[in-house]
RNA sequence: GCGGGGAUAGCCAAGCCAGGUCAAAGGCGCAGGCUUCAGGAGCCUGUCCCGUAGGGGUUCGCGGGUUCAAAUCCCGCUCCCCGCACCA
């Protein structure tokens, strides 16, 4: 029964909106327009709850700004470019079992359609029709009309995109070059971090090579060190490595024999003469190409032949590797002896000291490995120990007179002038490598490969990252701390690789081997939202959306009749499209998780400053958290992964969306919690109840101080919760419409007794309205049920009335409330049953004193001499001194530490009588205490007052006695 | 490593930018009472410690400081989370 009444209602509330066209939107010159737009999600799935918080939170903007009055536009599409999705139907067809499970389980595929999914446009399609259904029955008000997905399998779409790629290559914004990547040779293409066993978060490291002089050829050493070349003593070869003698672009190079496979991806030409093993080199001597000192080649099993060249050179002074390798072998003399290598060879080599650092003497790599006690090659603490020793070097390590003209310098500035003079000088090369294996997906070893003829877009271009700053420092960012983000990332970003070879995607219109690449085709598409709808409706095909088309519509640029003729739409069509465009663009709202500032939300400002004035950039970027399930990550291989549909077959689509907005704003990351949906479950069902109960209410009609006191109060709420919208304070609107009032409708009930019908209604009007952005579909029932047509969705959202705000009524309230809480107090402490309760009003002379202090005390702090001298002014208070003082002293300590608001509306509200309040109020206090209320002045002589309690009350607490 | 965000009572979570109404909103959980034929419903009360008169004490990651006054401002420290590129 509890589902059975959320589905009803939604469904019918659902069916009557789209029977009305409710939320289409057409250009309305006589309105102010506001375009809303939510990340189109990707289709390799069905939508999950953390698109439902980032999509309802656009949602309930919308909403509160249609309500408002605005034209607004919230439409949707579906993202289907890239690899996952024909990376899932790859893996389909090869029978992998556990994206079977999954697909079957957690996505709820039926078997006959799992079946099709081998064809990747079958599973995209299938989920943006599943997802469709979702985002319909969730509520979001979404005009269908402008639907589309992209890729070349919606060719209008893919002409825009072409449109894009040709206009920024244009404006040089798209650039040939080349790029590193990890790389499978046997897939023959980029291996991403989800494509990998082992290895996620390794990239590509650039070596510096060092090219010592071996005879004829160069022995490549690879190093990140290249300014301790003045400190060589020696060289490692692995004896048992394979190695090679090859020719590396013209040059002889002895590298190992991966070596020269890697760097023949490296874009150089490779060619193998010979191979052995390292054992043939060692003993023989190398010159080093700076001073042309003759060294020696020495054995070393712990050089990798896999990495880098697996050449290594020595450095003891600094690296404690180099140096324990050389201690270990000066007490081998039985292997020195078998690679015919004098022992004194070993013994005469004296580390070579070149660069001075706070903390270490001459030798840091000698002082560190007898500290950490490392004992030999295979310790794991030499890692560390190499690693301790490089940082404080390059951040503090100062060059020595040995290193010539860079003597005197700091490591890390120097560093990149190094490098540079030693390429100049040809004593120095690089390749890339990586610093810890990565396995392919498919079990193959990855290697780094510099791709050719990569396209880029020019995200490094610092006039281009101006503009996008400009663009962030023009634009609103809610949260506002999301805006530094922006700013770090635009400066962060470097050239990013736009085109793939392989997924699902529009061609590069040039270069049509390459597919514009997902994050690249996502940027800018809000735009064609705004003319979806006409290609749609007169029929155009894409062959007619040439580049003039889009210039003319986008860009205003071309002759209307020259455009129209060439591509054969009409010119009123054209006309009308250029004026859609402008009308809704610039986009006013965008928001999605924080995950995505880093790429898609900034690419999206990099595009939108590249390609379009200033007056169309994006108006406000709104940042959420990412959604967690029960406290933990959500994930498919976690098991707490909960779609959309899911969520609402259980809850209903406002029940959803009421958790998932109470569950965060800002950045933080909402968590979604069974036990909240439920209670926020029971909370609507109650709200359901209590509106009938007040659409039932009549008679009564006085107003007295609390129906005032309510009135004044929704005012407060409808300001709050409007601002907090405003700013996208989703939570907090939320919390506000939800639950404050309830808390101020609950109070009003419990003092009033037999409420105010009509005020209650209006109040309750007020109410359902302001939720209406939160819970549509319940709110669209209330709406009627309290008597209204029409839809609440479109219905005029409250406005703030500062003329019912009374001041003087929330005072009073408050008052009530503290005596209320006072007397509660003393009843649970004593412990007593009261039969009667007597309160004692301050006297006419305590409130003049009060409001006298309150005046002082609104332009400085006061203090007791001085109010004193102030009060003796007062003839009627100068003869009562003696009493006044301990009151006063009282007061003041009260007043300095009310807030200066809290003392100008106490001053406001004025001298309240509280006799009469109390009195008014009689019958709820003996309704609260099961007791008889008795209230007197202080100064009346014919009290009741056995305890002599009376001349204790003070202005706004009266005295109190219970017998 | 670089960058961003955090640490508040049993839990979740406001407050901090603009210092005082803060023992600290709201929710959840828990306890007691009321209402109800019943109820994963509603209403009331309590939920840091002490208290037979509305009060007092000790709290807002840790340690200092500024101030009449600090959860809020300043300095130092510890810990946690998130992103880091060819991937949506």
């Amino acid at each position: 029964m509890t589902q059975i009444i959320w589905r009803e209602i939604e469904e019918k509330w659902r069916r009557k909106w789209e029977e009305a066209h409710l939320f289409e939107a057409d250009p309305d010159p006589n309105r102010k327009k506001c375009f809303v737009t939510f990340p189109y999600p990707y289709m390799n799935g069905p939508l999950h709850l953390g698109h439902g918080f980032t999509a309802t939170r656009v949602d309930v903007y919308a909403r509160f700004m249609r309500m408002r009055g605005y034209n607004v536009l919230f439409p949707w599409a579906w993202h289907w470019t890239g690899e996952p999705i024909v990376g899932a139907s790859l893996r389909i067809k090869s029978g992998d079992k556990e994206l079977i499970r999954a697909l079957k389980e957690i996505d709820s595929v039926p078997e006959e359609e799992l079946e099709k999914f081998v064809d990747p446009i079958y599973m995209a399609n299938y989920y943006t029709q599943e997802s469709r259904e979702v985002v319909k029955r969730i509520g979001f008000s979404v005009d269908w009309r402008r639907e589309f997905h992209t890729t070349s399998h919606e060719p209008a779409y893919s002409k825009f995109i072409e449109w894009q790629y040709i206009t920024l290559r244009d404006m040089g914004y798209v650039v040939k070059g080349t790029h590193p990547v990890v790389w499978c040779p046997s897939c023959q293409s980029p291996t991403g971090d989800h494509d990998r066993l082992v290895g996620e978060g390794v990239f590509p490291e650039e070596y510096v090579l060092i090219k010592f002089i071996f005879g004829d050829a160069f022995l490549p050493a690879a190093t990140f060190r290249p300014e301790t070349i003045f400190g060589v003593t020696n060289m490692f070869i692995n004896p048992d490595g394979d190695y090679v003698e090859a020719l590396v672009n013209g040059e002889k190079w002895i590298i190992s024999r991966s070596a020269a496979i890697k760097l023949s991806e490296q874009l150089r030409k490779v060619n193998v003469l010979r191979e052995f093993k390292g054992r043939e080199l060692i003993g023989k001597y190398f010159k080093e190409p700076i001073s042309g000192r003759e060294l020696p080649i020495l054995p070393g099993w712990f050089v990798d032949p896999d990495s880098a060249t697996g050449v290594v050179y020595s450095v003891p002074a600094h690296a404690p590797a180099d140096w324990i390798a050389l201690k270990d072998l000066m007490d081998k003399l039985d292997l020195l002896r078998e690679f015919k290598v004098p022992p004194e060879v070993v013994r005469n080599i004296k580390p070579i000291s070149l660069i001075s650092v706070e903390g270490f003497g001459e030798y840091p790599a000698i002082e560190i490995v007898e500290q950490m006690g490392i004992k030999d090659q295979f310790d794991p603490k030499l890692e560390e120990a190499t690693s301790l020793v490089y940082r404080k070097e390059f951040h503090t390590g100062v060059l020595k007179p040995i290193c010539g003209k860079y003597a005197g310098k700091v490591v890390k500035d120097v560093k990149a002038q190094i490098i540079e003079d030693f390429k100049k000088m040809g004593i120095a090369s690089t390749m890339y490598d990586l610093p810890q294996k990565v396995v392919c997906r498919c079990t193959t070893k990855c290697i780094v490969k510099i791709l050719s003829d990569q396209w880029f877009l020019k995200y490094s271009d610092p006039e281009w990252k101006r503009l996008a700053h400009e663009a962030i420092d023009l634009a609103k960012v809610f949260p506002e701390s999301a805006r530094m983000y922006f700013h770090d990332k635009i400066d962060w970003l470097r050239d990013w690789a736009c085109a793939r070879k392989t997924g699902l995607g529009t061609p590069l219109p040039w270069d049509p081997e390459w597919i514009i690449e997902t994050l690249s085709d996502s940027t800018i598409y809000m735009a064609f939202y705004t003319i979806a709808k006409h290609i749609r409706q007169y029929g155009i095909h894409a062959e007619q959306l040439t580049k003039d088309v889009f210039d003319y519509i986008f860009l205003g640029k071309g002759d209307l009749g020259e455009v129209s003729r060439r591509s054969g739409i009409k010119e009123h069509i054209l006309k009308e499209m250029r004026d859609e465009f402008l009308y809704w663009y610039p986009v006013d709202l965008r928001v999605s998780a924080k995950e995505l500032v880093p790429n898609h939300l900034s690419f999206f400002i990099f595009q939108h400053v590249a390609l379009f004035p200033r007056e169309l950039w994006p108006r406000a970027i709104g940042v959420n958290g990412m959604l967690m399930i029960e406290g933990q990550k959500m994930s498919k291989s976690k098991g707490n992964f909960l779609t959309l549909k899911e969520a609402i077959n259980r809850y209903g689509a406002d029940v959803t969306r009421m958790t998932l907005l109470l569950g965060a704003e800002d950045m933080d990351d909402p968590d979604w919690r069974d036990e909240n949906a439920r209670s926020i479950d029971a909370k609507l069902r109650s709200l359901y109840a209590l509106i009938g109960q007040i659409s039932g209410l009549s008679g009564e009609d006085e107003v007295k101080s609390i129906d005032r006191w309510l009135l004044s109060i929704i005012q407060e709420r409808i300001k709050a919760v409007t601002e907090a919208i405003e700013n996208l304070k989703t939570r907090t609107a939320a919390e506000i419409a939800l639950y404050e009032i309830w808390n101020d409708i609950r109070w009003y009930l419990r003092r009033r007794g037999s409420p105010n019908s009509m005020i209650l209604k209006e109040v309750a009007s007020i109410w359902v309205r302001l939720l209406t952005p939160f819970t549509p579909f319940l709110c669209e029932e209330l709406w009627s049920i309290l008597g209204n047509k029409g839809f609440i969705s479109v219905a005029k959202w409250p406005e703030y009335d500062e003329s019912k705000v009374d001041v003087r009524s929330e005072e009073i309230e408050l008052f009530i409330k503290s005596l209320l809480d006072d007397t509660m107090n003393i009843l649970r402490v004593t412990r007593l049953s009261p039969k009667k309760i007597y309160y004692y009003v301050a006297a006419p002379w305590k409130w003049r004193v009060y409001m006298r202090l309150l005046e002082e005390s609104l332009s400085r702090r006061l203090d007791m001499r001085e109010v004193m001298k102030v009060l003796m002014t007062d003839a009627e208070l100068r003869s009562m001194a003696k009493i006044l003082a301990p009151l006063v002293s009282r007061l003041i300590e009260e007043v300095n530490s009310l807030p200066i608001e809290r003392k100008q509306r106490l001053l406001k509200a004025g001298v309240i009588d509280e006799f009469y309040e109390i009195s008014e109020s009689k019958e709820f206090f003996e309704r609260e205490f099961n007791a008889t209320v008795m209230v007197y002045r202080e100064d009346d002589p014919n009290k009741y007052d056995p305890r002599g309690k009376a001349q204790q009350s003070k202005p706004l607490k009266p005295a109190i006695y219970i017998e």
